[in-house]
DNA sequence: GGCTCCAAGTCATCTATAAGACATATGATA
DNA sequence: TATCATATGTCTTATAGATGACTTGGAGCC
C-alpha cells in the first residue's frame, strides 16, 4: 500500500501527518464513488482488506466504522460488509420528513402532473451548478396521504446525468433517489434544504384543494452526491393545514 | 467492576448480552446524567478509568467514543476528556437555525416582551408532561438580525425546573439553554421540532411587523433533557420574507 | 427428500502493548 | 525575574492476537 506514515517510518514533522485509518478510509471511499464496488455488492473482508492494504486489521474496522457512520456501508455480523444501498424506504424515510396532524409519519403516493425538459432556468444554473444552456428535466409530482392531497413537489435535475429517464416509459418510482443510484449510479448523500412560509398562488392552490393565497411550506432542497456535487433540486409545497414537516435536532 | 460478561466468563448465552463497552457507556452516561461530574469538568484519564472499571483501555476508549459522537464528552488531546458544557455559540449554532436571504447564518439579539407565572394550559401540559395545574412560566421574546425583526418567540417551561428564573433581575441570556444547564443542572441533549406554515394574527403581525395574515413559518419545538424528558417548549413564528429556517439533511 | 449438525468464513468484542502528538507544569539557567 | 528545556500526563494512532456471535453451506444421517 502506498500509505506514507507507517509507524516505523514516521511522518515528516511537518503540517502533514494523515492517520492511515483516514487514508484507508479516502481509498474505500474512491472505490465506492468510483463505482468499483456497486451498491449491495460486498466488499472484502476485513483481514483481506488489511493484507491488501498492508495495514492491521484495527486500522481498517477504524475505516470502515467512519464509512459505517457515514452511511457509505452496511456491516452485517457474520456475512460481511455491503456498500450502501439506497431503498425505497430507506430514501422515504431519511429525506421524506412529512408528518400528518397528529404527528405520525406518513407514507405518501404519488402523481406525475408533468414531465419534460428544456434549458435551465438562470436559478437552475445556480442552484446546480451547470453550465449556462444546459438542458434540464423537469417533473412535477402531487403526493397525497390519507386519501389527501399534501404536497405540490417542481423537480429539475440535469438531463446529462438521468440519460433517457425523459423518455421512461410508465411511472416512475415514487422515491426518486433509489432510482439515480441503480439506474445512473448517482449516490444521493445529502441534501440543503431552505423552509419558508408562502401565499399559495393560484395555480398551487388549485393542485393543492386550497384557497388562492393560504400559506403552504415551501420547501427548496439541493440534494448533494458523493463528491458534494449538486444534483437535484426540488421544491416542495406542503399544504399544512393538514401536514406538517417535522425535524429532529440532535 | 460489576461489569458482567468478562471474555473469560461469557454472558449466559440467552437473548441478554450486552457488549462491555456499552455497560461502561452506561456508566460513565449515568455519572454525568447524576451530575457527578459537571459540565466543564475533566473525566478522569482514560488509563484510569480503565484500571477503576477493571477493563481495558480500548474498552473505555470505545466507550468515550460513543459519548463523543453524543456530545455528552470532549476530548483535547494532551489536556483530558471534559464534559461538555452548553456555549453560547454551541447552542445557538446547534439549535437556531435561521438564515438571511442570502442563506447565511445569522446571529440574533433578542428583547424580552413579557414574563410571567401562570397554571399550565392543556397543551402545555401536553407537551410538556406535566401534571395538571402544574405552574409554568411563560416568556416571549421577539429577535432581530441584521436591524431586521426576524421572529417571535413563546417560551414555556415548568417554574419548577428553573427556580427564581421568574423574578432573575435584568436581562435574561441571549441563549437560554446554556442557563438552564449552568443555572439548573438542566442539559439539553435534544429537541423535536414541528414546522408548518401560518397566517400572522394581527397581534403577531404588529410585532413582526407584517400586515396581518402574512404567512410566517411556525416552529415548534419541544426541548428534552438527559432522561429523555421534555423540559421547554417553545413556538417561535419567523418572517420567512427575509429570513429562512435552513435544515441540513446528512 | 428432508433434516440435523458441523465447519468455515465473517464481523464483533476485548485485551495488551508501544510509540507519537500535544498541553502543561517544573525546574534550571541566564 | 524571565526564559527555555525538560518531564509528565494526557489523548491518538497503530499493531497483534484471542475469543465470541452470527451466517451460510455442505456433509452426513434418517
Amino acid at each position: 500500500m502506498a500509505v506514507v506514515p507507517k509507524p516505523e517510518a514516521p511522518s515528516p514533522p511537518g503540517p502533514t501527518f494523515v492517520p492511515l485509518y483516514q487514508q484507508v478510509r479516502d481509498i474505500l471511499v474512491h472505490r465506492i464513488a468510483s463505482g468499483a464496488w456497486r451498491p449491495g455488492s460486498p466488499l472484502p473482508s476485513e483481514p483481506r482488506l488489511a493484507a491488501e492494504l498492508n495495514v492491521s486489521l484495527g486500522t481498517v474496522r477504524k475505516a470502515l466504522d467512519e464509512l459505517v457512520s457515514g452511511r457509505l456501508v452496511v456491516r452485517q455480523q457474520g456475512r460481511g460488509t455491503f456498500v450502501a444501498e439506497q431503498t425505497p424506504d430507506s430514501a422515504l424515510f431519511h429525506f421524506f420528513r412529512v408528518v400528518d396532524a397528529a404527528g405520525e409519519r406518513v407514507i405518501p403516493t404519488h402523481r406525475e402532473l408533468h414531465r419534460a425538459c428544456g434549458p435551465a432556468t438562470e436559478e437552475e444554473v445556480a442552484r446546480l451548478a451547470l453550465a449556462p444552456g444546459s438542458e434540464v428535466l423537469r417533473l412535477r409530482r402531487l403526493r397525497a396521504a390519507g386519501g389527501r392531497t399534501a404536497l405540490l413537489e417542481h423537480i429539475s435535475i440535469a438531463t446529462a446525468l438521468v440519460p433517457g429517464l425523459a423518455d421512461h416509459e410508465g411511472a416512475l418510482p415514487n422515491t426518486l433517489y433509489d432510482l439515480y443510484q441503480q439506474q445512473f449510479g448517482l449516490t444521493i448523500r445529502r441534501a440543503s434544504e431552505t423552509l419558508r412560509a408562502a401565499a399559495a398562488d393560484p395555480e398551487t392552490a388549485d393542485l393543492l384543494g386550497l384557497d388562492a393565497g393560504t400559506p403552504v411550506l415551501q420547501i427548496d432542497r439541493v440534494a448533494y452526491g458523493f463528491e458534494d456535487q449538486p444534483i437535484e433540486w426540488r421544491v416542495s409545497l406542503l399544504d399544512t393545514r393538514h401536514f406538517a414537516y417535522a425535524n429532529e435536532i440532535e
